[in-house]
DNA sequence: CTTGCATTTTTCATATCGTGAAAACGGCTT
DNA sequence: AAGCCGTTTTCACGATATGAAAAATGCAAG
């Protein structure tokens, strides 16, 4: 999505002084601040943490974490509950990660393509792009029904069990695929899930060839999802538009119909982005 | 924002040493996180910025800023464009932030701004959102005087006699619209009802160009309701805040001034929301 | 092609300020 | 009441964050 991850193909021409990138250890960095940012990233993971807790578990000094706390609650980063006295994300902190989706319109133009998808389809839809080699799901339109697919909107999941995750993968060029997995185990979350590098590229193989990718329970038992790449501009793989339920509603002779409508919904958000 | 803004209501048992809250000067931060988080906040806010316009910006040496960058780098909370040479916000951000979303629901988060506007103007006041269309109430805090408006939480209401149901419809564009009103007869429940479709868009072109909806006894006889609309993040309208009292003392020359409150209410809320 | 300017990144010396230990403070438990 | 436990503050020390300036580069102008 944001350039960044292709030093290869981009040109890269840095004004400046260059970076020292063959730096590993990062000496350019302030520690202090890396260490509060740890204590923030913690937090976040294990919410509703007390003091005490938090500083054992990330190895500081109670008057240290102490502090870190009280400096990010003066800007709304971490809240304070005084009747549990606990520690918790603050309102802040959503504000200013919701603007990381500000900076592309694709959240925006896909939110009315996402909608209707959900209307055609009546499942919920769901919006991912790429991070780190991993998806990240940015939004999604829930569907009216009771029983429903559940994705909180900045979930992670890993690309090979995920319809969109495999929708993006099966988009990218051999060199890429190999740096998206880099490092990545196929984790067997059911026993559906691909866990073999050539079983994987034989589905990509297929989800090419069709125009969308399938989740049969791979991720999660009782849960499909069917998913369309969005490609940019630039024609690439930018982000995935799916929709997932429930096994008794989305059954395998469902499929068929359902991707038809998920694909549309893909071209539409491509055609808005200037695919 | 959360528990602990009552003060005179929770028993507020404060386990430890007090915290000195009189210190306003709060000498118990970090200065340099505390600069580091301004960094970031700005960043958040003006996306897209070089280094020396950022620092420039925030007063503070450009060495500086850019040791704070790189580490928050590091962690994925902002991201270097190289192609672009320019600062954002990263995905780990969006991460960390949407996770504030999970602790508390709409319902938990509003019970304080319900409060205070109740306090402000005396009334009842209700938060409803849209469902099936229909309104659902699902929260109220009740005003202290003897003579009040009773919804209990759950009770399903028509769209088109209800002051959160019109401000919520003020915010749909036609097609949705049509759906929400689909099959629903504008039945009459008194005789200020809005019963006619023309009426009623006209009505809610009233609505939208003056930011609150007006129920002059429509449902009940005897009981007037002022409602605003309140967003969420992707700016859509999920739910509508509301007073409502007895036409003894919501007179139509205090809606004016009720409907100001109740506006801000709504503005509140929505902020905590990330609108 | 050369020069100058703008911008990013690194080096370095300095003193600021973050740090942990320990004490102070209260609530809670027995 | 006394002891325990978790939170907050104090304090003295030295780690480390900081800004100035230099180094390294791209870009625009001549």
């Amino acid at each position: 999505m944001v350039s960044q991850d292709n030093p290869p193909s981009e040109p890269r021409r840095a004004r400046g002084r260059p970076r020292d990138w063959s730096d590993k250890t990062a000496q350019n960095t302030i520690k202090s601040l890396d260490r509060a940012m740890e204590v923030f990233e913690f937090l976040s993971e294990h919410q509703g943490k007390a003091l005490t807790t938090l500083a054992s578990e990330t190895d500081q000094s109670p008057a240290t974490v102490y502090r870190i706390l009280v400096t990010l609650e003066g800007r709304g980063l971490v809240e304070f509950d005084a009747v549990e006295q606990l520690w918790h994300i603050g309102p802040r902190a959503f504000v200013i990660g919701a603007r990381f989706l500000r900076r592309t319109s694709l959240v925006e133009r896909a939110r009315p393509v996402m909608r209707r998808l959900m209307e055609q389809t009546g499942e919920t839809a769901n919006l991912g792009i790429e991070r780190g080699g991993q998806v990240l799901f940015v939004s999604q339109v829930e569907t009216e029904a009771t029983i429903r697919a559940f994705f909180p909107p900045g979930t992670l999941s890993p690309m090979h069990a995920s319809g969109i995750g495999k929708a993006l993968l099966a988009e990218m060029d051999d060199a890429r695929l190999q740096r998206a997995l880099a490092g990545k185990e196929l984790t067997a979350f059911t026993p559906y899930s691909i866990t073999h590098l050539d079983a994987l590229r034989a589905d990509l193989e297929q989800v090419r060839a069709r125009g969308y990718a399938v989740d049969a329970e791979e991720r999660n038992i009782g849960m499909r999802c069917i998913a369309a790449p969005v490609f940019d501009i630039h024609q690439e793989a930018v982000a995935g538009i799916s929709v997932s339920g429930p096994t008794s509603r989305v059954g395998l002779e469902d499929i068929e119909r359902l991707s038809e409508a998920v694909r549309a919904a893909a071209r539409d958000l491509t055609a808005t982005l200037g695919g």
